[in-house]
RNA sequence: GGAAUCUUAGCUCAGCUGGGAGAGCAUCUGCCUUACAAGCAGAGGGUCAUAGGUUCGAGCCCUAUAGGUCCCACCA
């Protein structure tokens, strides 16, 4: 009738199950419910594209730990999932693929290309979330969203018409950075600049003379690392306070191979320390040279096509790669004696963060969000504090990006994604922001409008997130109950795609924070610090740990031994030793069942709660503990250190619960005759596991679970069982004491006798002497399993050393000596040698206590209780060495 | 160029507001003790990078130095 926990832990035959079960009971959904406190967290949503990997597996794993557990503690906990269309990243895969058919994204076209999309998003959307789901996420899966369903779609052209009505959405043709490879613009966040060797090569240009020819003798020179784009050349700069350049100020040089004359410009961008002082300016091609254009009303000429190749401004280079043209060019330019030399040089290249290409600036006509407005709220609301980020020093990162913001470039050529609502009329050139597709030109009133073929950056929609996936711009009951949400949980190498876009998104959408706390995690990396990557081959699947170890393992390993915000490696002895400690859970649960139903079978009745006098000191020592462990738990989980509330859990399973209380109570266990003590042991050892299991739960949910559940039958789910509270009945600081020095007696038996080789099987008789009747009478209590623990045949207490052995091993613990004689034998010169050692040990710490408690400067500055607690181990101490030294002198 | 962060046991890392240095793995010794050998009992191993400073007291706070990681900016 009741069940039975299979003999041996195997989390592949559970965690399929379990999960089944939570989603059949719908755990995991929540509803707004004024009655009940709203506890959110939005998703970071996933790739469709994407596979699971070791970000999402810590990702996940953190976020549902702290969904659990405000489950659990009564909160009204919305865990929102669903996913990203990542525009840029899905559209290459299919580009990708369509190529390996043979068919070329232009040819198929628009339509038809999308209809790829969403056959391909139909496929593969899915499979993120039933990966996600194999972790155990505990996601409403009810409310499952997409950047591209009608909610969001809606979300996005809302958000659109409204920032261009007030202004901060404008269309300009501005430099941008450009991918010949992807052919769309992105934004600066896209950017990766790299490391690269390069060269600078030192060119000169002729000046004009006066009679307006080149001169053959006077020259201006200059270094660059990108010569290929003198042909857009429009100018050439000197600093306007440099001597040596003063009386060129006015003249003109010839721009050699396009045969164009272009001015001398004054600038002070221009560093008079660096190279020769003299810069070709490109205002198409480069970013500063765009500015120094723009002062000084220079002609900006685009000498390159989408490609990346040399267009029809580059003379007789048009047509070659930009990297063909440079060699072409330095040769030309040698030809002429222009080339002056040529340096190694290593310089930074922006590189298109998803294909690795090296961007191109140029100057294009784009959508842009215009920032300096917008992101004030977002300086503000963490600068005040309204919003938290954690680990705080993610806030130097985050104000040094907001402090150097640029316009943001969110138009996109590319198709998978939400298209800019944006018309042209096809006659008068107007350009209409609206909703729906206007069904006439405001201006001319031609019927012929085209909407803009450019769609929006990916992040543009991930904005809105935390509140587009609640309902809005609907006001939903929902927006109004859950948002704004609590927690965001993400790593920290998207703070500037994604956190500061939405925290400037919820300020002006709803004019309120996304949510109160960042919590920031590090990456996942390989066990030689590698990030793990496809290139490498060095990635390891989650979903093969999860096959391998279980999910509850890997969220374990995942948790563990390391700091927010810190990368952290993996490595399969980590997760072993996850899986070691869930086996132990395991097999401490099956012992303790197993041991109820044998009580059972015995006495014909279940566990009875024990009256408060029946409950033996170790019993209160353990409920003690656990007392503690559940407020310092919930207090670590509440300031969200993850990490140092499992090692906790951990700790007391482990050592204080299996190593200890189960040891000790095994004796009351094996004896049913005293039926009282057998049923208050059982009654702990249920209630303390049960705990125990609840503070595990979110980290651990699904062996916790299954245990749970075969414990209590009559519960349906540990999920939703109530958070164990701290309670003042529960503390027994007496009985924590008494039991410490108990298992200090144990340990320094143990001890001897390891160092004496002596035989585990041979049993000894243990004298307890001591003075101090309190001492006494805790030995008394703990005799029993005083006696498995410490190998002793027989245990006696007495109040002085009256009838032992003379040879007897001695041990000294706080208040009292143990002796233990055995029949053969003791070496007393060696058994003198080693309270010397003890005896050693002890001045140490006496010297100690001393040096502190003698500095009057302690005495007087240090706190109160600090100065106690070193006066009681003074006291503590010196009684330890009379003892040893009175041993020392019998023994002499 | 600017910022952040790290340097703690052989390895990988914890160490939360300053108050007697910890874990896992590895190593060594002894145990198949009727929950667990994926285990139990023990042991060894650390000038907490270096040098100053603040403090009664520093792994923790401050300054400098060295080395590593990483982010931002970018000088053409």
């Amino acid at each position: 009738m009741s069940k039975e926990l299979a003999k041996t832990y195997d989390p592949k035959g559970l965690e399929d199950r379990l999960y089944q079960k939570w989603l059949d009971h719908k755990y995991f959904h929540a509803e707004a419910d004024h009655e009940k406190t709203p506890f959110t967290i939005v998703i970071p949503p996933p790739n469709i594209t994407g596979q699971l990997h070791m970000g999402h597996a810590l990702d996940n794993t953190m976020q549902d730990i702290l969904i659990r557990f405000k489950r659990m503690q009564g909160y009204n906990a919305l865990w929102q999932p669903g996913t990203d269309h990542a525009s840029i990243a899905t559209e290459v895969k299919i580009t990708e693929k369509l190529k390996e058919e043979g068919v070329d994204k232009h040819d198929l076209g628009r339509d038809k290309f999308l209809e790829r999309a969403w056959e391909w998003k139909k496929e593969y959307g899915g499979r993120i979330i039933s990966q996600l789901k194999k972790m155990g996420s505990s996601c409403d899966w009810d409310r499952e969203r997409f950047t591209m369903d009608e909610g969001c779609n809606e979300a996005v052209t809302e958000v659109f018409v409204k920032m261009h009505e007030k202004g901060y959405i404008y269309k300009g043709a501005r430099i941008i950075n450009w991918c010949p490879v992807c052919n769309t613009s992105i934004s600066d966040a896209e950017v990766e600049y790299k490391e690269q060797a390069g060269h600078f090569w030192h060119i000169k240009y002729p000046l004009i003379n006066e009679d307006g020819v080149p001169s053959d003798t006077e020259f201006l020179t200059f270094a660059t690392t990108r010569p290929e784009t003198m042909l857009g050349d429009t100018a050439v700069a000197i600093h306007p306070e440099d001597e040596r350049y003063q009386h060129l100020i006015g003249r003109k040089v010839m721009l050699p191979l396009m045969n164009r004359v272009i001015p001398i410009v004054t600038d002070t961008y221009v560093d008079r320390e660096f190279g020769t002082g003299v810069v070709k300016i490109t205002p198409a091609h480069d970013p500063n040279d765009f500015e120094v254009g723009r002062r000084h009303n220079l002609p900006i000429i685009n000498v390159m096509n989408d490609d990346a190749t040399i267009n029809e401004n580059g003379g007789k280079y048009a047509g070659m790669d930009r990297y063909e043209a440079r060699e072409a060019i330095v040769k030309e330019l040698e030809a002429m004696g222009l080339l002056v030399k040529i340096e190694d040089h290593a310089h930074n290249v922006g590189t298109h963060d998803r294909c690795k290409t090296t961007i191109e600036p140029l100057v294009k006509e784009q959508w842009f969000v215009k920032m300096e407005e917008l992101i004030k709220p977002a300086r503000e609301a963490v600068r005040k504090g309204e919003i938290k980020l954690i680990p705080q020093r993610m806030e130097k990162n985050y104000f040094n990006w907001i402090d150097n913001i640029r316009d943001w470039c969110i138009s996109r050529q590319l198709w998978w994604g939400h298209r800019i609502p944006a018309y042209y009329c096809d006659e008068c050139k107007e350009i209409v922001v609206a909703k729906e597709t206007p069904k006439m030109c405001p201006k001319c009133g031609c019927t012929h409008l085209t909407q803009d073929p450019d769609t929006l950056d990916t992040w543009f929609s991930s904005a809105l997130w935390p509140f587009e996936t609640l309902g809005w711009p609907k006001q939903t009951e929902d927006l109004k109950y859950f948002y704004p949400t609590d927690v965001l949980v993400t790593g920290y190498d998207i703070i500037f795609f994604w956190v500061i876009r939405m925290i400037f998104s919820g300020y002006e959408q709803m004019g309120e924070k996304p949510f109160k706390t960042v919590l920031f995690h590090g990456l996942v990396r390989d066990s030689q610090g590698r990030k793990m990557s496809k290139s490498l081959g060095n990635g390891i699947d989650p979903l093969e740990i999860i096959e391998q170890y279980g999910a509850d393992a890997l969220r374990l390993t995942l948790i563990t031994g390391n700091a927010p915000g810190n990368d952290m490696r993996f490595y399969y002895e980590r997760v072993e030793n996850s899986r070691n400690f869930a086996n132990k859970v395991w097999n401490a649960s099956r012992f303790i069942m197993m041991n109820m139903e044998q009580a059972k079978e015995k006495t014909g009745g279940g566990v009875k709660v024990p009256a408060a006098e029946e409950l033996e000191p170790v019993d209160k020592w353990i409920l003690s503990k656990l007392n503690t462990l559940v407020k310092d738990v919930t207090d670590n989980m509440e300031h969200f250190e993850l990490g140092i509330a499992v090692q906790k859990v951990y700790d007391f399973i482990w050592e204080e619960f299996c190593d200890w209380y189960i040891e000790m109570v095994k004796p009351r266990l094996y004896n049913s005759d005293d039926a009282t003590s057998q049923n208050a042991a059982l009654w702990t050892l249920k209630t303390v596991l049960i705990d125990a299991l609840k503070l595990l739960h979110p980290y651990m949910p699904f062996i916790t679970e299954e245990i749970f559940c075969t414990l209590q039958s009559e519960e349906e789910s540990i999920m939703i069982s109530k958070w164990p509270e701290y309670s003042k009945e529960r503390s027994f600081p007496k009985e924590e004491k008494d039991i410490e020095i108990i298992k200090e007696a144990v340990r320094g038996i143990r001890n001897v006798r390891t160092e004496m080789n002596v035989a585990p099987g041979r049993r000894a008789n243990v004298y307890v002497v001591s003075g101090e009747q309190a001492i006494l009478d805790t030995f008394t209590e703990g005799r029993l399993f005083f006696a498995s623990l410490a190998y002793a045949n027989e245990v006696m207490l007495q109040g002085d050393k009256a009838g032992i052995a003379q040879d007897a091993v001695s041990v000294v613990i706080p208040g009292a000596t143990l002796y233990i004689p055995f029949a053969e034998l003791v070496d007393i010169a060696q058994e003198i040698q080693r309270l010397e050692k003890e005896r050693k040990r002890l001045q140490g710490e006496l010297d100690r206590v001393n040096g502190m408690l003698g500095n009057e400067r302690f005495i007087s500055k240090a706190p109160e209780a600090k100065i106690a607690e070193e006066k009681e181990k003074l006291v503590k101490y010196t009684r330890m060495m009379e003892q040893v030294n009175t041993r020392l002198g019998q023994l002499r």
